[in-house]
DNA sequence: ATATATTCGGTAAACGTTTTCCATGGAATA
DNA sequence: TATTCCATGGAAAACGTTTACCGAATATAT
């Protein structure tokens, strides 16, 4: 018993010929009822199971998309990708999640499924396509249908041969001109800055929209108060001490993920120094732990739900080739006052 | 240009059979030196990419691995997938992960990755293998490489067929006992316990232990401090409320996992009881943010790294028929003993 | 020198499907 | 009754690989 059970097997054991199986299966009105239902039924009852490779040969569709993603652990990250999972279920696709760890190395395996013909389509959280220059460059390169998302060069949007890469992102800009306008408000003048890779979309619009709002006011920007950090706790943490080292204190730190802005206040009340009478504290990204911190995190909002599933979405319409009314979606984000930069009266 | 490249068009190309193609780039010795170069230098000038659908079919072999992950954005889980992935890939396979949210459809959904061929072998984090009831039973269905971990029967082990399907996991009971046995050492006699899921294995082995220790002090147990929740932090604040409204307050709280310790602790704040001073609150999982937490969280480090690796190593030994010394890896945990529950002096 | 082993490349059969094309028979139409 | 049409099911080609098998050529041993 339990030997191979193909369609094959099926057929023969009904004693009909195969098309028909594969019709009973999946073309059920090209076949007579009575057919239809002996067929299944026998599917059923054997535990006959679809060679999904044989099938996805033939057919050139897999129904699989492939999400390459930065770090799963990151909490942000995280909340995309449940929306993201949602929406391309509903349209009868799965997932498959792969964690490249910020490695150029990891994307292009995960970017192989695509041309290895195993997923229709990708999404992908960095700047560029998880494929590798020369691949891109090549005449025999077709783009396979993708969607870029979080890393986004909004202004030119990433191109391959012309064609530029369909997107979904906040703007980023213009979020972070709205927290650094909100520490400016609350009468900061000198506001350190905590960022991520300099090298990423994400970190240079934020730190531009951060330039920009304090060009506004008519602050001078400092580029010494620009700390470099990596997006991570540790990073938050560790540039908190530089911070304190500095002779002229800043009196509010703006911090381009809430991660780093959790380590950052942890290092600064391990010093004494009090959140946000001493110095006012902003994240960006609204992580869940945002409102659990003590004191609870001003950030920014980005609509993580909305995100995910317009990737999926947005995606999946090209794959089916739907007619695409946007291409380049630009979400809206919320700046979310809470106790960290909020002086108590 | 830019047409279909196959073998066949390399090989035509090249003005030899496709045979030797196959050859020339995957069984290189195969072959002549002269051909190996000749077909390899002509393989990345046009830019030949292997058609893995085809290549699977043939072989049997896919070199991927699902992993069916409740919830990709808890951040415990979140810690194992990582090395998980490091370590499939150091041995030449990629990962799938997939998001079940703890739904048996999703579940099954990408289980059906195994049966459709599409993968080799499947990690599951939930206590039953991702198929259906009727296909386990099923006299056709022949027993795929698998893994079970962090939501694992660690006395029976699930069986299927009489097989008994290898693991990775904690011991649950022992770690749950030690942290119960710290707060008690700590003077508490009254500890209210909010869980997860009764119907998990991990919570019904974190119960046990922790009655166990109780009974092992000649505390009794009462059924009236055990709260049920679902690992979430939301649960946890809505607990600790539930907990404040108690006549006869508990002086301790052990949460089965740190995201409802943060959420337990957050409520407790908010109503001016102190941590651990009026009540002391104790997690289990270590994630990141339990040492950025106000107080500091104590709580079980479970080693993340390694359950992740040796579940990837154990199931790719399955897969390669690798001789196997255990089946059944339980690992150690450790007691991280911080501020939330040491009463300071 | 012959006999034997080894290296190398091609032919064609598989892997398990889906789908085009065709043949058949019965129902519908004229 | 003769003709057309449609519903149904089978045969076989195709999807893009890998690999068993063969035969030719070359190297090695006697």
């Amino acid at each position: 018993m339990s030997n191979k059970l193909g369609i094959k097997e099926l057929a023969q054991h009904l004693d009909i010929s195969i098309a028909s199986v594969s019709r009973a299966l999946h073309n059920p009105n090209r076949v007579s009822k009575d057919m239809r239902e002996r067929v299944q039924a026998a599917a059923k009852e054997l535990g006959y199971k679809q060679n999904t490779l044989a099938s996805s040969l033939r057919t050139a569709k897999t129904r699989n998309i492939v999400a390459i993603i930065p770090d799963l652990s990151d909490t942000f990250n995280a909340g995309v990708i449940r929306s993201m999972e949602d929406a391309a279920a509903k349209r009868g696709y799965s997932i498959l999640f792969g964690d490249s760890q910020g490695e150029r190395e990891r994307e292009i395996r995960y970017g192989e499924l695509i041309q290895g013909k195993r997923a229709d389509g990708v999404i992908f959280f960095s700047s560029t396509p998880p494929f590798p220059e020369e691949t891109l460059q090549s005449d025999n390169f077709t783009v396979p249908p993708m969607v870029n998302s979080c890393e986004v060069m909004i202004d030119s949007g990433y191109k391959i041969k012309g064609q530029s890469i369909p997107y979904v992102t906040i703007n980023n800009i213009e979020a972070s001109k709205e927290i650094t306008e909100h520490l400016i408000q609350q009468g900061h003048k000198r506001i350190a800055v905590i960022t991520g890779d300099p090298s990423t979309p994400s970190v240079k619009q934020r730190l531009q929209g951060h330039i920009e709002a304090q060009q506004m006011a008519g602050i001078e920007h400092s580029s010494s108060l620009v700390f470099e950090g990596d997006y991570t706790i540790e990073s938050g943490q560790k540039l908190a001490h530089d911070i304190l080292k500095l002779k002229h204190r800043p009196t509010a730190i703006f911090c381009m993920c809430d991660e780093s802005a959790i380590g950052c206040m942890h290092t600064l009340k391990e010093n004494g120094v009090r959140v946000p009478q001493d110095i006012a504290v902003a994240g960006f990204d609204d992580i869940r732990f945002a409102q659990f911190s003590t004191p609870t995190l001003t950030t920014i909002a980005q609509p993580v739900e909305e995100i995910g599933r317009r990737c999926s979405e947005l995606l999946i319409d090209i794959i089916e080739n739907k007619s695409i009314k946007e291409k380049r979606v630009v979400l809206p984000h919320k700046l979310v006052i809470r106790e960290s930069t909020r002086i108590p009266n």
